[in-house]
DNA sequence: ACCGCACCCTGAGCGC
DNA sequence: TGCGCTCAGGGTGCGG
């Protein structure tokens, strides 16, 4: 299976760390990493013996392997002394906030996390966790009709139920966003009020964006990199995210952006409603 | 039960 | 140059 992990570093103790860094350290050295799943946004590793670890990349996360170069991994002051073109190997700063040295003397692996709304904890054998026992379906996998049940008799925004992990497990910002404007509905429409057939499409709208930024290697609008350090490509086809007062790409008119759910959402008023 | 909002944290970019 | 402001792929916990 994977390697074992044979030496953890970590900054001190903050929010980031569910579990202590000191517990964290003492609980993961010496151990292998069997497995890896995803849970809608969090990253879970088996480490054998039925215990786990749990990670989120929050807004700002990064994971990435040692060999990664890329200029997201430096601050704007380290940028700006690079030469032009220099790929510079990472070192580990202040906000790297685990770094582990596995078996065999490859790569080390770095997670770096500028905000610090990522998270780590460790997941004893037995132990249910709050955090995954709240996720509902995965949104491949969610259907019109699901969509269409958890809406009835919601007031909230059908964007805030999109956002929603419960509602459905792996659904962010960006992908909302282009989903709702993939089925013609304005992301501030009352759940209730969207009927099964819109329901069909922004399920099918979610599965269709979340299967291309897949396969484009996801968004690096301003800190995603692959574990490589490569960036994703789906930032270049967004049809509203971040495109507020741009053309529509379908009918011209600007693309509108306004504030739900504390999140920003953008929308063309012309091909959604 | 539901809903809106404050908050956690750091940095980039902008107008003045 | 510096200051103050807004904005940012997320999620929790509180009070009304």
């Amino acid at each position: 299976m994977g390697k074992r992990i044979e030496r953890v570093v970590t900054t001190k103790p903050s929010y980031f760390f569910l579990t202590p860094p000191d517990r964290l350290r003492r609980a993961l050295e010496g151990r292998r990493v069997e497995a890896l799943a995803r849970a809608g946004k969090y990253l879970v590793a088996d480490l054998g013996r039925g215990d786990r670890l749990l990670l989120h990349l929050g807004m700002t996360g990064q994971l990435f392997s040692s060999e990664a170069t890329s200029v997201r991994l430096l601050s704007a002051t380290a940028r700006a002394s690079l030469e032009p073109n220099a790929q510079r190997a990472f070192e580990p700063d202040e906000h790297t906030h685990l770094a582990f040295t596995l078996e065999g003397g490859g790569p080390r692996v770095f997670f770096r996390d500028v905000r610090k709304f990522g998270k780590v904890q460790w997941i004893e054998k037995g132990e249910s966790n709050a955090r995954l026992d709240r996720l509902g379906p995965d949104a491949l996998h969610f259907t019109g009709e699901a969509l269409f049940r958890a809406n009835r008799g919601r007031r909230i925004a059908i964007k805030s139920m999109l956002l929603d992990q419960s509602v459905a497990a792996g659904v962010g910002n960006i992908y909302a966003d282009e989903a709702l404007f993939l089925a013609g509905v304005r992301p501030g429409r009352a759940a209730k009020r969207v009927t099964r057939r819109e329901c069909e499409a922004i399920t099918a709208g979610l599965h269709k964006v979340l299967r291309r930024s897949i396969e484009t290697g996801g968004s690096s609008i301003s800190d995603y990199v692959a574990p490589d350090g490569a960036d994703g490509g789906y930032q270049d086809e967004r049809r509203v995210y971040g495109r507020k007062d741009e053309p529509c790409r379908v009918c011209s008119s600007p693309i509108k952006r306004r504030v739900i759910a504390q999140r920003s959402s953008h929308y063309c008023a012309r091909c959604q409603r």
